[in-house]
DNA sequence: GATGAATGAGGATTCATTCAT
DNA sequence: CATGAATGAATCCTCATTCAT
C-alpha cells in the first residue's frame, strides 16, 4: 500500500533518486525504465508524465548532481580567503560530498561521459566550471607570490586540469576501497586525507613553479629537477 | 571492394579494430554487432564465428588494448635509469600511445569501466599495474634523495593514484583538443609537452615532499607550505 | 478486427490455445513465437510479458493439456463400481477427450515427449499416473476374480504399460483418420468403438490370464496358447 | 589425424551413423549439421557433398533405419510356420532390434514422427507394413481357428493398431529401464520377456476373441465379458 | 577429394513508449 | 491522478548452406 496523493515534486524526487541509483547500478542504457519506476515505487507511465524519456530523466539526474557537487564545493569555500586555504576548503567539500553521494558521482564521472554529447557536455561544462575555479586559484596564488607572467596561460591551464584529474582519481580510489575496508573511517583516505594529500602533491609543486623551479629532462635524474 | 578469402588472424584483427572503434564512439551497450560487422567489412556471422559473443568481442578489445598500452609504456622506459627519467620517459610513452590511440584509450579509460565487473577488472589491473610501477617509482627517488621512511606508505599510495589520475586527465583533455582543434600539432599540449607539465607539476612537488616540506591547513597560505 | 483491452487471463487463455495449435502443427522447435503471437491475435512482447518464455510457454501448454486429459478420464470414471466398469469408463472418456482435443494430445503424446527433459518429465510423470491408474485396476480384477499372487508384479506393470501403449495408438489411429475421412463419425472408431476394441483384446485375455491360462512358445501354435 | 581416402560408401555409413546419434539425442531441429559432422569426424562441405542437405540427411536416416527394422523382424520370421509362432519370433526381433539400436528406434518412434509429413510419411509408411503383417496373422490364426467372417474387418484393423501400440509402448519402456537399471538384464524386461508379455496380453484375448467371446459393457463386470 | 572462409535469413528476447480506463 | 494492457523497433545470436582453394 504506497502512500497515495504525493506532491508532485516530491515525487519527482523520489523519482530522480530512484534513477541516480539505477543509473550508477546498471549504466544508463541497461537501466530499465521498468526497474527505475519500480525502485522509486510509482508505476511506470508516472514516471513518464513527470520526466517524458529515458533521455530527459538521465539529464535531469545529470543537472541535479551537477548542481549539487557544485554547491557543495561553492559552500565549502570562503570566497575572500587565501588561495591555498580556498583550495583546501573546496577539495575537502568535493571529497566530502563525493563519499556521501557515491551513485550521484559515478553517474557524472563514469555514466554521463560515456553516453553521447547530450549528457558528456552537461558534464564536461562542470569540469569546465571546476577547471576554471582552479585556474583562477593559481593566478591568485601567483599573484599572491609576486610572480606574474611567469606561468603561460596554457601551462596554467594543463595544471589546473592535471590537479583535478587527480583530485579525481583520488576521489574514485577513496570511495572504492570504502565499500571494501572492514574497519573504520581512520584507515582509508577521508575527505580530509584526501585533501591533505592533494595540497602535498599539487600545492607544494605548484609553489616551486612559482619560484622558478622546474624539472628539466636534460638534468641528471632528480638533480636536474630541483635545480 | 571487400578484400575476401583474408585468413582468420588477419580477420581478427580487423573485426577488433572495428570494435575499438564502434565501442568508442557508442559505448558497450549502444554499439551493435550490425554495426561493428558493418564497420569491419565482414558479415554478422563470422564475427560470432571468430570471437563468440558481444562480451567476448569487448573482452578481446580491452585485452588487446590493455597490451599494447603497457608494451607501449614499457618500450618508452630504460629500467636502469634515475626515477625520473624513467617517470619523464614512461609518461611520453603514454601520452604518444594515446594520442595515437584515441579510440583505444577511450575504450580503456571511459568504456570498460562502466559497463560491469568482468571487464572493469580487466582495466582495474592495468591500473594497478602502472600504479605500481609509479609507486616504485617514487620510492627509488625516494632512496636516491636519501630520505627513507618520511613517506608513509599510504601517503605513497595516494601520491600514486594521484599522480596516475592527473595523467589520464591530460590525456583525455589533448585528445579532446585534438578532435576540435584545426590547427597542427604545435598548437596542442603534445605527448612532450604533457609529460613536461606532468613532470613540472607532479615530481618538483614530490622532491620538496621528500625533503619534509609539508602543506598544512594551520599555517598562512602558501607561506606556511613551504616553511 | 481483434478485441482490444482484454483482461489478462482470457489473453493467457487465447495465448495457450494458439501456442497449442502451433506447437502441434509445427513442433516445438519449428514453431516460432511469431506465428504463435499472430494466431493468439497479439503482439510478440505481450506473449513474453505474460508467458516469460518460450520454453515456459511450452511448459505451461503441457500442464494445462495433461490437467485437461487426467480431469476428462477421472471425471469420466465412477470410483466405487467394477474394475472393468471402471476402465471401460476410463477409456472412452480418454479417447473421447483426445479426439476432441486433437491438437492437445498431439503435444503431449509427440512433442512434449521429443524435446528434451523438463517437458519429457511432465508427460512421463503424467502416463505414471495413468499407468498406475490401470494397474491398480488390474489388482482389482484380480481380487474380484479370487485370484491372488497369480500374476507377479514386474507382469502387471509390464501388462500396464502395453494396455496404456495399445490405448494411444488407437487414439492416433481414430484421430488421423478423423482428419481425412469425408464421411461422418459413423465411418471410424470413434470414443465408443475404440472402447470396446479395447476391452476385447485387452480385457477378455486378461480374465483369462486371471484364469492361469498362458501362451508358451513350446506348444502347437494356437492351441498351445489356450492349454 | 583422421584417416583419409575412406571409400565413399563407408563415408556415408559413417555419416549416417553420426546422424542417427545426434538426431535421437537432440531432436532434428536442434541437431546441427556442425555437430554431426564433428561426430562423424568430418568436414561440413563433405556432409553436403554426400548428403545433399539437412532434409535429405535425415530422410536417408530413416530409410535406412527403417529398413534395418524390418529386416530384423522380417528375418526373425518363418513364413511357413503357424501365426501365433510367427508373431512371437516377430516380437522378439522386434524388441531386440530395438533394444540393440535404440537410437535408430527413437529416431524413428519419436522425431520421424513429429517434424512434418516427408518424414512421418516414410515412417507411417513402415507402420502400415507392420500392421499389414499383424492383420495377416490374425487373420491365419481366424482361419486356423476355423472362425470365418466372425471379426469384421475394421475390428481387425484396430486390433491390430492396438498390438502394434502396445509392441511400441513396451520397447520404450524397456529401452528407458534399461538406461536406469544398474543391475543385469534379468532385471528388466529383455526381448523375450517383452514378447512374453505380448503374447499372453494380446494373443491370448485374441483366441478368445476367435471363439465369439466378447466383453460386453452391460453386463456385470467380468463375468458378463465372458459370458 | 577435402576444407577453411564466408553469409542470408530467421528466431528469441527486450525495451522505451503509449493508450483506455 | 494513476495504472493495467499493449506494441514497434531493435538487438543478440544461430544455422543451413555455399564457394574458392
Amino acid at each position: 500500500m504506497k502512500s497515495k496523493r504525493v506532491p508532485r515534486a516530491v515525487r519527482e524526487q523520489q523519482m530522480l533518486d530512484a534513477a541516480v541509483l539505477t543509473f550508477a547500478r546498471r549504466g544508463y542504457r541497461a537501466a530499465s525504465m521498468d526497474e527505475i519506476a519500480e525502485v522509486a515505487g510509482v508505476s511506470k507511465p508516472l514516471v513518464y508524465l513527470y520526466l517524458n524519456s529515458k533521455e530527459e530523466l538521465f539529464s535531469a539526474v545529470i543537472r541535479r548532481e551537477r548542481a549539487a557537487l557544485v554547491a557543495a564545493v561553492t559552500a565549502a569555500v570562503q570566497p575572500g580567503e587565501a588561495a591555498d586555504r580556498q583550495l583546501w576548503s573546496g577539495l575537502r567539500g568535493f571529497f566530502a560530498h563525493t563519499a556521501e553521494h557515491p551513485a550521484g558521482w559515478a553517474v557524472l564521472h563514469q555514466q554521463a561521459r560515456t553516453h553521447g554529447e547530450p549528457f558528456a557536455v552537461e558534464v564536461a561544462d562542470m569540469r569546465a566550471e571546476i577547471v576554471a575555479f582552479v585556474t583562477e586559484l593559481i593566478g591568485m596564488a601567483a599573484k599572491e607570490a609576486g610572480c606574474v607572467g611567469e606561468l603561460a596561460e596554457r601551462e596554467v591551464a594543463g595544471l589546473a586540469h592535471a590537479l583535478v584529474g587527480a583530485a579525481e582519481s583520488l576521489a574514485e580510489w577513496a570511495n572504492t576501497r570504502t565499500d571494501e575496508g572492514p574497519s573504520g573511517d581512520q584507515e582509508h583516505p577521508t575527505a580530509k586525507d584526501a585533501a591533505a594529500t592533494m595540497m602535498n602533491f599539487a600545492w607544494t609543486g605548484l609553489g616551486h613553479l612559482m619560484g622558478g623551479e622546474r624539472w628539466t629532462p636534460g638534468g641528471a635524474g632528480g638533480e636536474g629537477g630541483r635545480g
